[in-house]
RNA sequence: GCGAAAGUGGCGGAAUUGGUAUACGCGCUAGACUUAGGAUCUAGUCCCGAGAGAUCGGGUUGGGGGUUCGAGUCCCCCCUUUCGCACCA
């Protein structure tokens, strides 16, 4: 007997095709309103076309779809949308590289990318797609910025950025090289350009994008989105300065430890903080212009570079001082790098006894060093011979009418006599800033803002959207911004006095496209708003987002403030606009380094999918480790993958031998199987448990090839087991799965796998008829017998006394205590 | 420095959340079928010791200590790795 000739030969990659092509033809991924079942919008985070498709991509998108697919299969209307951010600076740099439009390109990429995505046999809805650069879509875009303008969320302000002043534009953070900071095309050091620029004032909902009730987030997010928008408590307190001529100008900064307060000897400001200038027009001709260097040499680094903890502290003296509000001491004032105009008031109280960081600029410059914390129970430490600062608890000393405060007091009192002198009160500080939308760039959407000589900056009114994006511009590297130069796209009217005036040249961060796409692909193309009302209230919110966990910060938190203040706004419904998340992780190459072309170790997806079949990736991605951890990528490890499915192939062709029936026990030893891996492949979907799953169903085919050999296959069971083992193979391997439903027959009277119902366990043959009992002595295990399923405590102390493992070990012992887990072991102690 | 996660065979990883450690897969070994095998099938594969053998004994989840009848899992200390944030006033 020859068996594996009558099996047709599995060739999964032409199946794959003709599968795709059917599904298309038929419709079966469309999601449509249907208020008669439970929805679930399932979202992954959309791509950048940035050419090929790569690993990561498969790694994102394919474990998301087979948990999708097994949520339809589970009762679910479900949506599963894609689409593209196609704005952004990777498409001017590569124009400029090869001399091709930013929109050929990326318009080319996303048709590209399009055709690779859809070889993963994804239940995309691509009726539903949504690509950013697209004037139907950053027309709604360009509606938002109006709506937050509109509810006091945006306003315009200066801001610095980095500017090449030989290539004369500005440059982002990757495009700036070195420690000198110089251009990456011409190398000159850049500088830093003030310019006026838009911002939404996300800080006014930091406090509210702390509370993460009522969603389910990695814990991992959570805390990197706590600390990004870092809540400190403490107070604010006005100082003053004190000017030669007797003047002064009332000069606040922000504090944590208020009960320091009588210690302070001296402050000091960030270099851009504007009271600096005024400070050092009182000193000598010198000092002003050491300070003015200074001041220059400080601000031209990155806050990045200003703040590295490892840098030696510097400063210079303002030549000016203050008065403290508390005690009435002049203290001199400072200007230093590593005090931030951004954080807080950018000016800082400095009390060296008992803050680390200005000890040691108090050490460095000579500066006094007060102490008026008193730790309790530890001995007084001459200040002359200090190492550190204090920073612990103690009572208040030295500190005038509120010294003898005992530390758990101290804070409290201090707010309160500050609040009643009228010189400080209690204050929250965030570190997160106002979000900066304005980029100095072509390929994003234009900020809808016409600037008018009479009337200043005038929003472009909404039924004048979009402001389209000119194709007939000059993107080669001129030295200005594209739209600047455009010879008439600037020049426009004033939508209020008609007026000639000139349009924003500045684009949008591309961080306000991808704020709310989620939305846009409820209704990719309506015209009568950002989105279709009805697909809202159908739709929303999500239910399961899933996305890399480098945008925990960033966009995670941009979406969530956008939702927050189109919600307050009336656009949207609800708190939050996802419900759950979840991250998976990277696939490294096969030396554990991240992928790149420079070393060598980037996996083609293409060509893999040539020669295995893309049901097998998807296979092996979700087989080969933990989803949210990643990990390099075995080369050889794909064969598991891939042989795993071929045998499911072939025993699923085979024809079964005639047989007798088999002996109940192989019945219903197959179904419990059946029924046990049902139950866990179940628990592991609801959980992203991908790799557990394949493991599972892998095993199931080893036994149900083992329990064939014992004529399993002639029983009424089997027919089960393949209805059952099909289904649970559909979300993973939809083409395959698809192909032997169909070869089952089944495809012809109930239609496509990946419309049918997810099956229901049955409890009763997943049941174990007996159990293993496991007999320990003193903890060790002595002995493994079987017998049946609900012993009472007795009973199975009984048996596993009788063992003759525990009769071996208990030799010589008095039995002391036996501990029966009930249906599972049996512990005896002795001694 | 701070925060988060992790450390289990030669490798990727599993372990019902305190109850049989090493499921599943890769790799490797032996055999079968083959002109051939980088195809397929069968058996074996944590380490040490004893035995011809089925087996038997001991050890093992980064290291050390603890709690417990029982610890990969809980607690304490230490080491290592990865990721994130970094003078935050």
């Amino acid at each position: 007997m020859e068996p594996e000739k009558s099996v047709r030969a599995f060739e999964p990659v032409a199946l794959e095709a003709k599968w795709q092509e059917r599904w298309e033809a038929e419709g079966i991924y469309r999601s449509d309103i249907d208020p008669e079942r439970p929805k679930h919008y399932a979202l992954t985070m959309l791509p950048y076309p940035s050419g090929d498709l790569h690993i990561g991509h498969w790694y994102a998108f394919t474990p998301s779809d087979a948990r999708a697919r097994f949520m339809r299969m589970r009762g679910y209307n479900v949506m599963f949308p894609l689409g593209f951010d196609a704005f952004g600076l990777p498409a001017e740099n590569a124009a400029i590289k090869r001399n091709i439009h930013p929109k050929t390109w990326t318009f080319a990429n996303i048709e590209r990318m399009r055709g690779q995505i859809k070889r993963m046999g994804n239940m995309v809805d691509w009726r539903r797609e949504a690509i950013s650069a697209e004037p139907e879509y950053y027309r709604w875009t360009q509606w938002f910025f109006l709506q937050l303008l509109g509810a006091d969320l945006g306003y315009r302000k200066k801001a610095a950025v980095d500017w090449c002043p030989s290539c004369n534009t500005t440059l982002a953070r990757e495009q700036v090289i070195g420690d000198d900071r110089h251009c990456e095309r011409c190398e000159t050091p850049v500088i830093r350009k003030e310019l006026a620029q838009w911002f939404f004032r996300t800080t006014r909902y930091a406090e509210e994008l702390l509370r993460f009730e009522g969603i389910d987030w990695p814990e991992r997010v959570r805390t990197l989105q706590e600390r990004w928008i870092g809540r400190s408590e403490g107070a604010h307190v006005t100082f003053r300065t004190d000017q030669s001529d007797g003047s002064g100008e009332p000069l606040e900064i922000f504090t944590t430890r208020p009960d320091t307060l009588w210690g302070v000897t001296f402050m000091v400001l960030a270099p851009d903080h504007p009271l600096v200038a005024r400070l050092m027009s009182q000193a000598s001709d010198d000092r002003r212009a050491e300070v003015e260097s200074y001041v220059e040499k400080a601000l031209r680094q990155t806050d990045v570079q200003r703040e590295a903890a490892d840098k030696e502290k510097s400063g210079i003296f303002t030549g000016g001082y203050a008065i403290n509000p508390v005690n009435g001491e002049r203290i001199p004032v400072w200007t230093a790098d590593y005090v931030l105009m951004g954080y807080g008031t950018g000016a800082i109280m400095a009390v060296p006894a008992h803050d680390q960081r200005d000890f040691e600029f108090a050490r460095k410059y000579g500066l006094e060093i007060r102490p008026v914390i008193r730790p309790e129970g530890e001995p007084i430490v001459p200040v002359a011979e200090m190492k550190e600062a204090m920073s612990h608890d103690g009572v208040m000393v030295d500190s005038g009418p509120l010294t003898g405060t005992p530390a758990d007091q101290a804070y409290e009192k201090v707010v309160a006599f500050l609040e009643e002198k009228g010189v400080g009160k209690r204050a929250v500080t965030f570190r997160l800033r106002d979000w900066l939308i304005s980029r100095q760039r072509y390929w994003g959407a234009p900020i809808p803002i016409v600037y008018c000589p009479e009337h200043g900056a005038v929003p472009v009114p909404e039924d004048q959207l979009p402001v389209l994006l000119p194709d007939d511009v000059e993107w080669l590297p001129t030295g200005e911004s594209p739209l600047k130069l455009h010879p008439t796209w600037r020049k426009t009217e004033c939508p209020l006095c008609g007026g000639p005036a000139e349009r924003e040249t500045d684009t949008m961060d591309t961080f306000m496209c991808s704020s709310w796409y989620h939305l846009r692909y409820l209704s990719p193309h309506y015209s009568g708003g950002p989105f279709d009302p009805a697909e809202y209230r159908y739709w929303m919110p999500v239910d399961s987002y899933t996305g890399g966990i480098e945008h925990a910060t960033m966009h995670l938190i941009y979406t969530r403030f956008f939702h927050k203040a189109c919600r307050d706004i009336g656009i949207v419904q609800g708190d939050e606009p996802m419900l759950q998340v979840r991250n998976q992780g990277i696939v490294l190459g096969a030396d554990s380094e991240k992928m790149s072309k420079s070393r060598g170790n980037v996996v083609a997806p293409d060509d893999l999918v040539d020669r295995y079949g893309a049901d097998t990736m998807r296979a092996f991605l979700m087989f080969f480790a933990r989803w949210e951890q990643g990990g390099p990528w075995n080369p050889r490890g794909i064969e598991g993958s891939a042989r795993w499915l071929r045998r499911v192939w072939n025993l699923f062709l085979e024809p079964a031998e005639a047989a007798a029936e088999p002996a109940p026990e192989v019945v219903a030893g197959l179904r419990r199987k059946l029924h046990q891996t049902l139950r866990q492949v179940t628990a592991d979907f609801e959980a992203f448990s991908f790799n557990t799953i394949v493991a599972a169903l892998m095993e199931l085919l080893n036994e149900m090839m083992a329990l064939r050999t014992q004529g399993a296959a002639s029983s009424p069971a089997w027919e089960e087991a393949k209805d059952v083992y099909v289904r649970m193979l559909a979300p993973v391997a939809p083409h395959i799965a698809e192909e032997l439903w169909e070869e089952m027959g089944k495809r012809e009277k109930h239609g496509s796998i990946h419309v049918q119902s997810w099956p229901a366990v049955d409890e009763e043959a997943a049941r174990a008829e007996e159990i293993t009992l496991v007999v320990q002595v003193n903890g060790k295990l002595r002995d493994r017998v079987t017998a049946p399923v609900g012993l009472g405590d007795e009973e199975m102390k009984e048996r596993a006394l009788a063992t003759e493992g525990a009769r071996r070990f208990l030799e010589g012992l008095t039995v002391r205590k036996v501990i029966v887990v009930p249906g599972r072991l049996v512990n005896i102690v002795a001694s």
